[in-house]
DNA sequence: GCCGCTATGCGATCCTGTTCGCCCTGTTGC
DNA sequence: GCAACAGGGCGAACAGGATCGCATAGCGGC
């Protein structure tokens, strides 16, 4: 993570351009938020947001046109990319929004008496619930990660991260109580889970299994990963 | 599917065109294999993957484009779909064969007096090797899999089939000999083994890790679904 | 009031995978 | 020979995501 960032603000790092001079330092950074352009940018990222989200739902993602989602926005179509670097980014957001979701139930109804066992399949249902709404949502993110220098990628990844981070501690925590052993490799362990999950979702998101043995599937693969496969 | 057969005779089920009727049930089917068209559509073929192979790997499948394969190859870019469905075809073939060299240099390496997870890994260091060798492999394998009416779809599904059953078929062999826990799930347990090797070169093929530590996080993989993780 | 800057918007255009309609050429059955 | 029918090839065209250059308007400083 290399920051850019000196002692007197936020300079881009992109691209080595113009490399036009910063004009005047001391104008930097003080942008009101009410600022009507941006207000009115708000406004519009609302709107496309809106009509991306209905398209997809309509057509799906790549039966909605990004033509067709700006003329329901009411804009051009190059305009939607003054708000948004790809298409995919439009849905990707849907499923950051999801992904919080998921975490916030989680903790919410999450009780750190129940075993370590419990805590992950209790964590995988939730998710499972929200992910199993859309079929596009899983595909699409999966699709992002195969375009390794677009930016929605690392934004996928990072969300995979973090997924995989809140596995990794409550397996930490499930080691700390004894509940596992005491050599375990937590982290890879959340990482085959998290992998576990992804897996199962590949086939259900292209028709193998339903969402219901899609879930099977994740459950199983919870108890081998908890028992072990050894006699 | 309306089928327009008869009683004379097999008639192609594709799309309800024009209906055409089977002119002759007699002269049907008999195709022999030097005729002259078929050689040169053979030989035609033959250029085709040979140019994309080399164009994917100067440019990489995404900067690599059609019409400069087709160009390459000696024709227009048009004409590349009478021999394939898709570009993303071009690199499955690729990713076919080398699948089937991972399999035959495992079967021909193969020892049934190694234990278990000793085949395992073993299998699974050489499809590593084998498949690290290209990161559009990998990638591009995925990315077929977000499009679920594709043909190529299905074809890097079957391929992900195959790997996981004769997974599958090491582990039954482990469940006889004794050397697994007498209940445990075989076919799930090939199924996330796969999926560990599967997420692990999703974070390869995005540079987050190396290739070295995509095989790390592999073997980790095995292990705890080897040992469990519970205390 | 004017200047410079930034955020937003637009239409034209580009790029690239893919489809279409036409044609040429071997092959086969008569 | 010759009609019928593939297999193959071609250039034009299409579609859809993305880029470009220009235009407009809100804002801040002077």
């Amino acid at each position: 993570m290399a920051s850019p960032t000196t002692s007197q603000g936020r300079v881009r790092s992109t691209s080595p351009r113009k490399a036009k001079p910063p004009a005047d330092p001391r104008s930097r950074v003080p942008r009101r938020s009410d600022d009507g352009r941006l207000v009115r940018g708000r406004k519009s990222r609302e709107r496309i947001r809106q009509a991306a989200l209905e398209l997809f739902r309509e057509k799906g993602f790549d039966g909605a046109t990004l033509r067709a989602i700006a003329a329901r926005a009411g804009m051009g179509a190059s305009s939607i990319y003054r708000h948004v670097a790809s298409k995919e980014e439009l849905l990707i957001e849907e499923l950051a929004d999801l992904q919080e979701d998921a975490w916030t139930q989680f903790r919410n109804a999450d009780k750190r008496s129940h075993s370590t066992r419990q805590r992950v399949s209790h964590f995988l249902d939730v998710q499972h619930e929200l992910l199993t709404r859309d079929r596009d949502l899983s595909l699409i993110a999966m699709r992002s990660t195969t375009k390794p220098d677009a930016a929605v990628s690392r934004r996928v990844l990072t969300l995979y991260d973090r997924t995989i981070g809140l596995l990794a501690e409550i397996l930490q925590m499930g080691r700390k109580n004894k509940d596992l052993a005491p050599g375990a490799n937590v982290l890879e362990a959340a990482n085959a889970l998290f992998h576990i999950t992804l897996g199962a979702r590949i086939a259900w998101s292209n028709g193998l299994v339903s969402a219901e043995g899609c879930r099977k599937s994740i459950e199983a693969g919870v108890n081998i990963l908890f028992e072990g496969l050894e006699a």
